[in-house]
DNA sequence: GTTCTAACA
DNA sequence: TGTTAGTA
């Protein structure tokens, strides 16, 4: 059974998870609402969490303590899955392609960084 | 006793 | 976000 498997096993009812995020039952059932994280469903319709369900929560209540808001923990995980698409697909592109994506990364970080000096969103997270 | 959904003096 | 009501 390799390592990212039980990574993923759902095990973990929502008690255990409030006291190893310090979140409360109503942040976790509030985040799962937002879609940060997709918990599992036993027979009895209970939540059950894997440990990479905790990592997730435990990143969110990071992001939390720095003061970012819904909005912008919702931006920080849609740049990583972007990111995480483009890393898997770079190998197969041809330069040209690569330096398009590129170009078009950079763009959208500019843009990224004028909207958080208009919102206070992410201002932190990039200032750093 | 624990968790779920829905709703709000 | 907290909290409470009525269930499963």
């Amino acid at each position: 059974m390799s390592r990212e498997f039980r990574r993923a096993m759902p095990l973990l009812p929502i008690s255990m998870v409030m006291q190893l995020t310090d979140l409360t039952a109503r942040q976790i059932r509030y985040y799962e609402e937002h879609e940060l994280i997709v918990p599992a469903r036993s027979e009895g319709n209970r939540r059950m969490f894997s440990l990479d369900d905790i990592d997730a929560l435990l990143e969110i209540r990071e992001l939390l303590d720095q003061g970012i808001n819904m909005a912008g923990i919702k931006k920080v995980f849609a740049m990583r899955t972007k990111d995480y698409v483009t890393n898997t697909d770079i190998v197969r592109m041809s330069d040209t392609e690569l330096r398009a994506i590129l170009r078009e990364e950079m763009q959208q970080a500019q843009r990224m960084q004028k909207t958080s000096l208009r919102q206070g969103d992410l201002s932190r997270f990039f200032q750093f």
